[in-house]
DNA sequence: AAAGAAAGTCTAGCAGCGCTATACTTTCTA
DNA sequence: TAGAAAGTATAGCGCTGCTAGACTTTCTTT
């Protein structure tokens, strides 16, 4: 029975390394071709597996798109710290805020999926995955206690960074003035400190 | 000849009358059943005609929802210019933004199709439709020659108001505490004036 | 080491989708 | 009243997400 868990662990390790392909080709499918083009059957042959293998790692289409959403918080989350961190002294929020265009716009595809689909990965919630939690906590730390609500200044910087990127991504704005949009935004946020 | 333009006028209001009927019917299923149930099929048996119908009418069912998307731009446009022009004292940019929320929550489908699927209607451009013009330049008048960029401020306001509701549409935000940030954001962009 | 249980995988197919070529019926024109 | 034109329906194509059932490989047990 030694050899039952090594065994046993390499399944486990082919199992994720599949995963990870399928989200692999999703993502690049996604940001090259749409995500009307990320389909069960073209992503099966992309692995060179039938349909039904990708039922069994995500249980529908829609399950492996919040995957792909779930690790883009991931990352955004991380590029979000990093931004925060890297900024002593000089303004944090303007460092986060374009760190966090910047995210959008260079992985649109996958900023979409995030956002759109995602009726199906909760929020606010006890059970909202921790890389969400993460990713928005980097706004919250921009706010330590100010005033009595940290949470609604964070709350509308987001919504103001998300405004601008999807109106960005969906072509509403033009990307001419782009960088005005972005320093009156910081200043607006920066008054507040 | 003279019933002859009787009859093409007849034609002509049956013909608008049927293209009402099924935007009214696209916007009903949507907003009661989402966008997904809003199929070809489904919308030709709610007018009692054949698919082909449709596609003479509106080429495609993106047309369909872009038409649905268009005629979401004017409502809107109608109802910030009321709010706008109510308000003489008191703060006009807080009236706009209550009721431009009050817009996106009381129509979460038509909200969504006028932002989601709208690749298919230009915007800023030579060939934007009046109605996105419209909706707009309600923004715009809030910020009459304020520095050199009324357009900036319009727009980020416009950016803010779109990440709230589309954070509260698709569940990031809490509902509690809806009224908190609404009297943030519009202190924000009151200072500036 | 052989037999049976379990896990893994594929083939083939269902119902539904957006869309359209073709045929038919009604309406208008001359 | 005959022929042109417009309006409408039927039927079908290729695609989609998804799954039941057969088949093969791998593991467990005696």
């Amino acid at each position: 029975m030694e050899t039952g868990n090594r065994i046993a662990e390499r399944k486990l390790r082919d199992r994720q390394a599949r995963r990870e392909q399928i989200i692999r080709a999703a993502r690049r499918i996604a940001e090259l071709e749409g995500w009307s083009n990320v389909t069960v059957r073209r992503l099966s042959d992309e692995i060179s597996y039938s349909q039904p293998v990708l039922y069994a790692h995500f249980g529908s289409r829609d399950g492996i798109l919040a995957a792909v959403a779930i690790e883009g918080f991931h990352e955004l989350g991380l590029a979000l710290e990093k931004a925060r961190k890297r900024v002593k002294r000089g303004n944090p929020v303007e460092s986060v805020a374009a760190a966090y265009l910047e995210f959008a716009a260079s992985s649109p595809a996958l900023y979409e999926v995030m956002f759109t689909l995602s009726l199906s990965v909760p929020f606010g919630e006890a059970d909202t995955p921790a890389e969400l939690r993460f990713a928005f906590g980097q706004l919250l730390d921009l706010f330590p206690g100010q005033g009595s609500k940290p949470e609604v200044l964070a709350e509308l910087l987001w919504a103001s960074l998300h405004g601008i990127a999807e109106l960005t991504r969906t072509k509403r704005f033009p990307r001419s003035r782009q960088k005005e949009r972005v320093r009156v935004v910081v200043q607006l946020f920066s008054f507040q400190g």
